[in-house]
DNA sequence: CTCCCGTTAC
DNA sequence: GTAACGGGAG
């Protein structure tokens, strides 16, 4: 038994069972019908997660769908992009802006080459070996490359997870253990990568940063900081 | 805690 | 016009 599942197992002691279960049950049904659609989506190939991972950090997905596409016809294999000049690499990365990505890009695609597996890890710790990898995009890899029950925390199940259960977490929410026990916790032992969808979805959709759209929201009536004023 | 950096919201 | 946005590494 795996860390995270032996912490929802005993439950956590900030989220109560019954709320943790009606949060999970509205999003389900949410996600039925709410969930975007983008290229990196559609694929389970290792690499091509990989590479969505390292370009949707600190990116928006809409501008980086076009620059995958781009990305993968050029360096469709981890040889190619093992071998690619790196000064290539971050033209076509321009329009995503934070360039240091292509060398990370690169470098971990020779790491990768020169492991004895010779392909993406499909371990968290194998992952985080990887330079640009860090434990958000490792998690996401497990969950959508290789179907593990690995939940993820970025800014916005961050941002969900405080608003709705009160949670308070530190400045940097990537490294607030609080925050990513509640995540575990939320989580489902099954179809993992489909609710790690569903959370960065209703973050970027209703639960936003600015202005978010409670009225629209399924997590609404249960929620510790639903905007009441939204309806009038 | 700071830097990275283009895009988008305001 | 400016500020907000968003993961990882040093």
């Amino acid at each position: 038994m795996t860390n995270a599942t032996a912490k929802r197992k005993n439950g956590n002691k900030l989220l109560k069972p019954a709320k943790v279960a009606w949060f999970r049950s509205q999003l389900v049904a949410w996600a039925d019908t709410h969930l975007r659609d983008f290229p990196w989506r559609r694929t389970r190939d290792p690499y091509h997660l990989f590479v969505a991972e390292c370009l949707l950090q600190k990116t928006d997905a809409t501008t980086v769908a076009p620059i995958y596409e781009t990305f993968l016809t050029r360096y469709p294999t981890l040889e190619t992009l093992a071998a690619a000049n790196v000064e290539e690499v971050a033209r076509l990365l321009q329009p995503l802006g934070l360039f240091f990505r292509a060398e990370r890009l690169c470098k971990s695609a020779r790491i990768i080459l020169n492991s004895d597996r010779g392909t993406i890890p499909n371990s968290e710790k194998g992952l985080l070996q990887l330079p640009g990898i860090g434990k958000y995009s490792a998690r996401a890899i497990l969950a959508n490359a290789f179907s593990q029950p690995a939940a993820v925390l970025d800014t916005n199940v961050a941002r969900i997870l405080e608003r709705f259960f009160g949670v308070k977490g530190g400045r940097v929410k990537s490294r607030c253990p609080v925050l990513w026990e509640a995540a575990d916790t939320v989580a489902r032992d099954r179809d993992t990568d489909k609710w790690n969808l569903t959370l960065l979805d209703l973050g970027a959709l209703i639960c936003t940063a600015r202005n978010p759209r409670c009225a629209q929201c399924p997590l609404q009536e249960q929620c510790q900081s639903a905007d009441f004023l939204s309806f009038c």
